[in-house]
RNA sequence: GGGGGCAUGGCGGAAUCGGUAGACGCAGCGGACUUAAAAUCCGCAGGCCCAUAAGGGCUGUAAGGGUUCAAGUCCCUUUGCCCCCA
């Protein structure tokens, strides 16, 4: 308890107390669960540790928090932790920018960031603080590297990668926005070869991809952005030889075989192994300029729809598989190598993008499907991709086109050369990096024995210390000799180790299971912890993790699930995807030019400080180079953490948008003060919590005085609507709009008899103490309440407390409402209708007339209608 | 282009299984307290219309249509916005 001036609330004073005191009796440890506990495991995605906790974090960490004490007070065993993704190129920037080391300029962040955590007055156990980058943490990303790669999902392999070309790395494609450019520097990407680790997230797609049926706690968009990711698509792989009968060809995939009799040309990626053979003399110069322009463009600028589609003949050509007849070899930007075979047949006839690259390339076009199955007059104006009926296709013509496609793979399949094949849009992932502040890969090459993994025991392989990080030409680590200079551990020759870094997705994509066990020195967890809190029972976060993180977290659980290392197949149970916090922003639309709120004189009608001009506002996430920002900093210090809390909450449901509003936070903050005084009064008239009290649950309702009776069925309609809202759809907005109405309700407390203020009371602290711990922990301890607010159990419902001796009915005419009537709470349907019948309100407005018909909705209405 | 979502007062948002639309809050207005202001407390408040008033009527959930005793909620069409994939 806090001394100073007792009737007014200071959260400042209160809340760095309770904090200390809640961390000096560890009252947030997570407790060892006994056998048959029921246990809740409540996860924040973990924050990259820039040095600043931005408002998107509040919000992300105060509904978990809320959550994790909720459970706690219904009785659950509660894992609520915390750590740091601290791996990433942030550190490696500030290291060449300002020459300090990225371990010291993380640490210094973590320190801060842990500080800023702290004043939320989250129920973190900092004891199972994770930090990726301290080896105690990596020594075991490096052993789960090893299992992968002794499996064969880890591996190398020589590939047309994204090269960023100002941050000297590659990237994943994840990692390229739709411009073609880096989601970090924002560099245009280049293609380049290069010899770089894979993961084999592929031979998974069939089961991450089936499996998203079974994340009922996903939102629906989540299931399907990752099942548009993996893009499982069925058709064929068919073969057009080079000649008849030879064996060699190209290999196309389609999912379109029942079209194969409309290819009038091929098209290959122009890295494609076989463009050389097929190139003739004249037309070998075009040829090698398009390939040279083309290695110079990503694949996101490529295959943009919006841009025509160029490429060149070969001259060459192959053999249609049934026709026999030749067919021209082209190369064109939007044909991608590492996607299928990096060979397209063009049917222009039933395919937009092949039609557009025909049209503009003189090539024929050859319908094959028509709607009524009769030949088309004229050349069509555009590609028919509807189902249809077959024409001009051999013996194929009369068969429905969704019927084709098998006939035709099991024609092609006869003759050697097509087949059933099932295709994805995933890659498999690239992990490596050649970056310095990064998880080392636990490989040594060598001359004779090959990439050879490092023996476990010579885990980890440490990121070496006090190296000197330029700005480009590649990974600091290779040009570190005295660091990569290793003997094999096979044959003990002079050996090399692996200079590129991981990913730092591979870090976060098992941080979750070393929260059960994050101390454990022999493994990276033991099944017994792992099993006992595993999967996730919520996890909240942004939608900005959709599809990477969670795709690459689901993969790794299926792995080690398959390597019988944990139980469970899927990570998280449960998501939350939280919205954006967003902030009024203003905006000249003349210059374009961003103004910070601050400089806004008169909101009502902003205009540019300098010129006058009127400006645009509206809301958006907040930036740096926008001026909209708002530090969590400076709203604890001026209302609290509880404050703070309670807006957030109360402002927008968690999934959606949130605008921060000064005024909103204003009025939150005042309803902290009312709550503060009115427990007050209480105290004042000699009230507490301690004692024996006495248990109203036995007391009829209809006893007690019509005072006690509503503010007991306050108490207990707030009991009911929170739990509900805490339930099932987290709805923390309209959870805190019942604590006020509760608080509202309370207005004459002080002439209820005391058990039944006592109830309400303690009710009002309990129910506030996941969203204002401090708060609530305060008034607690100044009512002498018993312990801590937090090691409370959550109020049960009293149903009879909610009965009322009379309720409004509603009276409709026609469906129409006309108003209300009182009737016993208890009336039955024959009572309800007589009493409708006989109210004033069906004399009006029936006017003598006999309902036609009557419909009883007991304890809501009764529509009479004529 | 394909897939998904959303649209409710001046604003953020409520509304269980179709059953009094606008809870709760912000902003606003009126009153009390005060020399005054702030703070606090009490009250009003979707729009339009009638009435001196008490009160009453009509209308209203992006637009249009449908199902139903009854539609913000279900179905169809249109428009606008957002997200994902191309």
């Amino acid at each position: 308890m806090v001394a100073a001036d007792p009737s007014r609330y200071h959260p400042s004073a209160i809340e760095a107390h309770w904090q200390h005191i809640w961390e000096r009796e560890g009252l947030y440890r997570t407790p060892p669960p006994r056998p048959g506990e029921r246990t809740f495991y409540a996860l924040s995605m973990f924050p990259y540790p820039s040095g600043s906790l931005h408002m998107g974090h509040v919000r992300n960490y105060v509904i978990t928090d809320v959550i994790a004490r909720m459970q706690r007070l219904k009785g659950a065993a509660v894992l609520h932790p915390m750590g740091w993704d601290a791996f990433g190129l942030p550190a490696e920037n500030a290291a060449i920018e300002r020459g300090v080391d990225p371990a010291d300029w993380t640490e210094a962040n973590i320190r801060s960031m842990r500080d800023q955590l702290r004043s939320l007055g989250l129920s973190i156990d900092w004891d199972r603080e994770v930090t990726t980058c301290h080896p105690d943490y990596y020594r075991w990303t490096q052993s789960l590297f090893l299992r992968l790669f002794a499996r064969g999902l880890a591996y190398r392999k020589e590939a047309a990668v994204n090269w960023d070309p100002v941050d000297q790395t590659v990237l994943a494609n994840e990692q390229v926005d739709a411009a073609g450019r880096s989601w970090r520097s924002g560099a245009q990407v280049e293609r380049r070869l290069l010899r770089q680790w894979f993961l084999g997230i592929t031979r998974y797609a069939d089961g991450l991809l089936d499996d998203l049926e079974r994340l009922q706690g996903w939102p629906e968009r989540v299931r399907t952005m990752q099942a548009n990711w993996i893009g499982r698509s069925r058709g064929a792989e068919i073969r057009f030889p080079l000649a008849l009968p030879a064996e060699a060809g190209i290999s196309v995939f389609t999912t379109r075989p029942d079209t194969l009799f409309g290819v009038t040309y091929l098209v290959l990626a122009p890295e494609h192994p076989m463009v050389d053979s097929l190139t003739s003399t004249d037309q070998a110069g075009a040829v090698e300029a398009f390939r040279a322009e083309m290695a110079r463009s990503s694949a996101r600028e490529r295959t943009a729809e919006d841009r025509p589609k160029r490429g060149v003949a070969l001259g060459g050509s192959v053999v249609h598989p049934l026709t026999r007849q030749a067919v021209p070899v082209w190369i064109a930007d939007y044909v991608l190598p590492e996607y299928g075979t990096g060979a397209v047949m063009g049917v222009p006839a039933h395919d937009a993008r092949d039609f557009a690259f025909a049209s503009s390339h003189g090539l024929p076009v050859r319908v094959v499907i028509s709607e009524d199955g009769q030949a088309l007059a004229d050349p069509p104006d555009g590609a028919y991709v509807g189902p249809g009926v077959l024409i001009n296709s051999m013996g194929f013509d009369g068969v429905a086109s969704a019927a084709a496609g098998p006939l035709i793979t099991a024609a092609l399949s006869a003759a050697g050369l097509g087949a059933e094949k099932v295709q994805y849009r995933l890659r498999d992932w690239l992990i490596s990096r050649q970056r310095y502040w990064g998880c080392p890969i636990p490989i040594i090459h060598c001359q004779d024995c090959g990439a050879v993994p490092v023996p476990e025991e010579q885990l980890p392989v440490l990121l070496p210390r006090g190296v000197e990080i330029r700005a480009r030409g590649g990974s600091p680590l290779a040009s570190l000799e005295h660091w990569a200079a290793v003997d094999c551990p096979c044959c003990g020759k002079a050996a090399r180790r692996e200079t590129d870094t991981m990913d730092t997705f591979m870090c976060s994509s098992w941080y979750f299971l070393r929260y059960t066990d994050p101390r454990n020195s022999d493994s990276a967890f033991s099944s017994e912890a792992v099993n006992r809190w595993m999967g996730v029972d919520q996890y909240v976060g942004g939608v900005e993790h959709a599809i990477l993180h969670l795709l690459y977290s689901r993969f790794l659980t299926r792995f080690l699930a398959d390597q019988n290392l944990l139980q469970v197949r899927e990570p998280f149970d449960r998501l939350l995807t939280q919205g954006m916090v967003q902030a009024i922003t203003y905006r000249n639309p003349a210059t374009r030019r961003y103004i910070a709120p601050a400089a806004v004189k008169d909101p009502t009608d902003p205009r540019d400080p300098e010129t006058g001009e009127p400006l645009d506002t509206f809301f958006e996430k907040m930036s740096k180079s926008k001026h909209n920002g708002i530090d969590p900093n400076s709203v604890i210090e001026r209302y609290g953490a509880d404050t703070a809390r309670m807006f957030i909450l109360f402002k927008a449901p968690p999934e959606k948008d949130l605008e921060w509003d000064d005024a909103d936070v204003e009025g939150q903050f005042r309803f902290l003060q009312r709550l503060w005084r009115q427990i007050d009064a209480f105290a004042a008239a000699g009230g507490r919590l301690d004692g024996q009290r006495e248990d109203l649950a036995g007391i009829p309702a209809r006893t007690l005085s019509p005072l006690d009776r509503d503010i007991r069925r306050a108490t207990h309609v707030a009991i009911k609507e929170i739990s509900q809202d805490l339930e099932d759809a987290y709805q923390f907005n309209t959870a805190v709009a019942e604590l006020m109405k509760f608080s509202n309700a309370l207005a004459d407390l002080g002439k209820a008899q005391p058990a039944v203020q006592q109830e309400a009371v303690a009710t009002l602290l309990i129910l506030l103490a996941p969203f204002a711990p401090h708060l609530s922990e305060e008034l607690w301890h100044r009512l002498h309440g018993p312990g801590s607010v937090h090691s409370q159990r959550w109020p049960s419902l009293d149903q009879d407390a909610l009965s009322q001796d009379t309720i409004p009915l509603v009276i409709q005419v026609r469906g129409r409402t006309r108003g209300t009537i009182q009737v016993p709470g208890n009336a039955d349907r024959a009572t309800l209708e007589s009493l409708a019948l006989a109210s004033d309100l069906a004399g009006k407005w029936l006017q003598g007339a006999r309902p036609r018909r009557v419909i009883v909705v007991p304890g809501r209405l009764v529509n009479l209608v004529p």
